[in-house]
DNA sequence: CCGCTGAACCGATGGCGGTT
DNA sequence: AACCGCCATCGGTTCAGCGG
């Protein structure tokens, strides 16, 4: 059982006052009441956890005084949860200077960069002949290392990056979130890529980016990237959230990021005339088509398809149809052979405003197709 | 005040399986 | 290929206590 106090600051002054007016220490306090050290007393004097309650009531008994506090059962500790609770990174960064100074304030920072183990930084800094709790310091230490990591020192900016479907999950005590990006799950682990995070304000959107002493980006199966967001951030298990990453960051533009080969050819020669690549990627689950450009405030949806047969335009008219459904202000294209349609696919096209573009698929189809979108928008 | 240590706790990481 | 559910293990961080 342990005896809970109204707060810290009363905790401690019980404990002074007992030493006061009992004239000893803890040293000979423990002794008396045969505690195997003085360490419990001096942990309950600095209020690092709640104290025992048969060691308040004998400290009553022994001072005469009355101490204040009501009873936990069956609870070992009251004061002190046992939860890793992260020392806000202002608290920790004026403990840290005021210690240290500014000068090993900011080694230490690079330490932490170097993501260097805690305890190895402490015990450099006592080696430079500092001393210190190490109860306050790694904590301290701590905070530094993961508020770097969750992105609490950056602001959040999405110039640039591209929108991807996250899902998040519990795993043991912490979230994961996982997403999918294919092609870039084999050459990310393969350079073993740290990352840090940072949260939008309603917690919809994770941006991630390089970060060195990050956490790992780290592959789920053979196609899924995912990493660890902890429990202090308010996301839901089994829900979604966007994740965010510029590519140019991790070292690609976003026309890597397109997942057709065809779009993508079509993106780079798209780039070059001044077309902007919707953030939001194309993939087979959001039915937003090959790829969505954007041009002159329109936001411009592709379909491309190399299918000859005519069964094929059937199918694609059912595609395109949903993703008309999806994203109705998109203005939206199919790119396909010539040949595929017939009269009546071209009037059922026509009836929900999809515009084939036929090409051939040889020489600068590409650019053909886009001259053709940019005359067709001005109009 | 300070420093050390064992252990609890939790995050990171490696998986597996299945469905749409 | 994307989506989803879950497990086991390992090792780093933090807590609580002991003691200089």
């Amino acid at each position: 059982m342990r005896a809970k106090f109204q707060s810290k600051e009363e905790q401690r002054k019980f404990f002074l006052d007992v030493k006061k007016a009992t004239k000893m220490g803890s040293r000979k306090l423990s002794r008396l009441l045969d505690l195997k050290s003085r360490g419990g007393l001096e942990s309950y004097t600095a209020c690092r956890t709640s104290p025992e309650l048969s060691i308040v009531k004998k400290l009553e008994e022994l001072s005469g005084l009355k101490a204040n506090y009501e009873i936990i059962h069956n609870n070992k500790n009251v004061m002190v949860k046992r939860k890793i609770v992260t020392m806000p990174y202002e608290e920790a960064e004026n403990i840290l200077r005021k210690r240290f100074g500014d000068m090993h304030y900011s080694e230490i920072l690079k330490f932490i960069e170097q993501d260097e183990n805690l305890d190895d930084i402490a015990n450099k800094l006592r080696s430079y002949g500092y001393r210190f709790d190490n109860h306050i310091i790694v904590r301290a230490l701590g905070s530094l290392k993961l508020s770097r990591r969750f992105g609490l020192l950056e602001k959040f900016d999405e110039m640039g990056c591209a929108v991807l479907d996250g899902y998040v999950q519990n795993s043991r005590g912490s979230f994961l979130v996982r997403f999918s990006l294919g092609f870039l799950r084999q050459k990310l682990s393969a350079k073993n890529c740290k990352i840090g995070f940072i949260i939008n304000d309603d917690y919809s959107k994770v941006k991630i980016f390089p970060l060195k002493g990050g956490k790992k980006l780290s592959a789920s199966d053979n196609r899924l990237l995912r990493f660890h967001i902890p429990t202090r951030f308010p996301l839901k298990h089994n829900s979604r959230v966007k994740v965010l990453l510029n590519p140019k960051d991790f070292g690609y533009s976003l026309t890597d990021f397109v997942q057709d080969e065809d779009a993508r050819k079509l993106a780079h020669k798209a780039l070059e005339r001044g077309f902007v690549i919707h953030p939001v990627r194309s993939t087979t689950n959001n039915a937003m088509g090959d790829i969505v450009l954007e041009y002159k405030d329109r936001k411009i949806l592709i379909e491309i398809t190399r299918f000859e047969k005519q069964q094929a335009a059937n199918w694609k008219l059912g595609q395109v149809l949903l993703q008309r459904i999806n994203y109705p202000s998109f203005t939206n294209f199919l790119i396909l052979n010539k040949g595929v349609l017939s009269k009546s696919h071209l009037r059922a096209f026509d009836r929900i405003v999809v515009t084939p573009i036929t090409v051939d698929f040889g020489g600068d189809w590409e650019n053909r197709a886009l001259d053709f979108i940019e005359k067709s928008i001005q109009t």
